[in-house]
DNA sequence: CTATCATGTAAGTAAGTGCTTACATAATAG
DNA sequence: CTATTATGTAAGCACTTACTTACATGATAG
């Protein structure tokens, strides 16, 4: 990897982390900079603003990018087995990046629109992402021909709900079994 | 109620809405005196620091007051009911004030320390009456003597609990009887 | 080697925000 | 009526923060 790729990364998991921590407005692109070891006008050279580096951070640590390798995975599969690989993934997701999932469940409700309008982006692709390998699906019949629009927003928010369920609230590790 | 009162009451009101709406940080003082009605200045005269505008506002409406009250009012009841009863309206109090409830729940756990020790602050308070009560009816031999510092938080814990399963996931009103 | 490119330091701007000061006015109390 | 008290308007200070500009340096690629 490139010294450049590599101060990226580096923004990136610094903005994961602080963001986690102190959320979107609690970290500032000074402290951003500092723990990424990097000077900020760096920071500002590789993203521009600091809403387009949350937006990045995104990309890469939430569920989406996984989703979209995913999909060809489970190519093979019969649909449900696929759906139910999917699922498991992204509630393993959402555990990984728990952090990151309470700040971004507290912030959407309340967050200036800006902010909010980024996380909305991000549920909206992955509900796109979804969308396509069901249209697919419904093409090939192996799923019944209904709103895919849908069928997949309600799909991420049972899942969605899952997550907030076990393991905000119980405050535990999901175990294995539960997950499947 | 006095002019005086009137002003206050209204910037109380108009911090509860502002908060519960965009959370600590999010809520300006110009802001929070302009939907008041009345000028920045006037808030800064009354209260000094957002700090203590915040504190007070806390004091009115979270649970702290009407607990003070029910103390005496349960003081006759024997301890089960009386403990039911408090339980009862703690979580209805926080399902009126679920706004500002949800703020604090995401906010303690991110927020500098400034803020945090202000809902910590409240939250210690709570449990700190509640403890008087339970001492004074340990010493009445009503219940068995253990520690009531403890005993205070976990009651406060198992309900707040309660509340943040009902309420905030199952996003619906809790039915009167599930508070029973 | 040399030209490019990623990064750094330093200084600063513009906007926002908590909070203050100076002066004025209208209501209220004695 | 007069003195006090609550509030207002206006200006601004001090600080923070997102973001910029100008100039320098060290690594890298051709």
């Amino acid at each position: 990897m490139s010294q450049k790729d590599k101060t990226r990364d580096k923004l990136l998991e610094a903005t994961l982390q602080l963001i986690s921590e102190k959320g979107y407005l609690g970290a500032t692109t000074r402290e951003i900079a500092a723990k990424a070891g990097v000077s900020e006008l760096t920071l500002f050279r590789k993203f521009g603003k600091k809403e387009k580096l949350f937006e990045e951070m995104l990309e890469s640590y939430t569920f989406l990018p996984r989703l979209r390798d995913l999909i060809e995975e489970v190519d093979e599969m019969p649909v449900k087995e696929g759906l139910n690989t999917i699922g498991t993934r992204f509630l393993k997701t959402l555990q990984e990046r728990r952090p990151l999932a309470q700040i971004m469940l507290s912030e959407m409700s309340h967050y200036p629109q800006k902010v909010r309008r980024i996380y909305q982006q991000m549920i909206d692709n992955l509900a796109k992402t979804l969308k396509t390998y069901l249209e697919i699906r419904k093409d090939r019949g192996e799923v019944r021909p209904t709103d895919m629009d849908f069928a997949s927003y309600a799909y991420l928010r049972v899942l969605f709900m899952t997550f907030v369920y076990e393991s905000i609230i119980k405050e535990q590790r999901m175990s294995d079994e539960r997950i499947e």
